[in-house]
DNA sequence: TCATGTTTGATTGTGTACAATTAAATTTTG
DNA sequence: CAAAATTTAATTGTACACAATCAAACATGA
């Protein structure tokens, strides 16, 4: 057991409780994992299914498109997408007007995925079990800090 | 270039802007990455700060405690730890009255990082540059939400 | 045009995250 | 008490994240 009150007096800008990075660290990754048992069954991870919703949007897109949209630099997105051309889900070409980049298409297994994750938005929102209004405010609150920071 | 019409419709929930996940994950990165020069200078992690905060805090912490409190496992929790004794930051030792538990405890240098952090919440609020009601609505909406979930 | 600078992905190395399994210690129960 | 169940860390394997570096392709300008 440890004790509850601390030998020396604690700055209350460096408690945990304080911070607004904790919660935010925290629940992104507590609602991660609330996705995972869904996106099993689809045999995608958290950081693939974000990339499938952009690419079943626009069909195609660079992986420097992709980075912008998922704030992700090449180190991450390479391998993940070499992953899922393995897995005949994508295809990975070179622009041939402009050699640097890389094209991130869909093969039909990827677009057939799509069917199969609509019902999934529903399914974590009931999950969730939180009010609609809360739901709203909070991703809109989220999204703007977003694009301000951004 | 792509197309910014797709061919098909889309099921607006399956859009990355509608979903809560996205702007939660992303932000969280976006913070990690707000920290990550200052904590350079201390030569710590941001998960390695986290566990630092409650350790300044409580002096000594089981990997249990700090487990629960961050919501990490030992998966996660064992290696960092053990970065940190490599450093002699902290000590890991069995709890004599339970061998199972092992006791996370402050070793001067990893104290004596504490006055250095001090500074540390104060710079990074003036880096996100954000009004301090926003940051004080956001924090105790994040922080409910995840007392709720966990 | 060709030397310089920029853009884009890939690679490498370190450090999380976490599921699944294992093993040891403790607690509970019959 | 002893068998069974639970708790706690550690281990293993997979998959991100991201800093730093590299190399190729493109753009620019004297």
């Amino acid at each position: 057991m440890t004790h509850t009150i601390p030998s020396t007096a604690v700055n209350p800008l460096l408690q945990l409780e304080n911070q607004l990075c904790f919660p935010l660290y925290a629940l992104s990754r507590m609602i991660t994992k609330a996705y995972q048992p869904l996106l099993q069954e689809l045999d995608l991870t958290y950081p693939q299914y974000l990339v499938f919703l952009l690419l079943w949007e626009h069909q195609e897109l660079t992986v420097k498109e992709l980075g912008d949209k998922l704030l992700l630099d090449s180190g991450t997105l390479t391998p993940l997408l070499k992953r899922l051309e393995q897995k005949h889900w994508i295809t990975r070409r070179r622009d041939p007007r402009d050699e640097r980049s890389v094209i991130i298409g869909l093969l039909p297994a990827g677009q057939a995925l799509q069917a199969r994750a609509c019902q999934l938005p529903e399914q974590i929102f009931a999950k969730l079990n939180m009010p609609q209004a809360d739901f709203e405010a909070l991703r809109t609150q989220l999204h703007t800090l977003l694009t301000q920071l951004a």
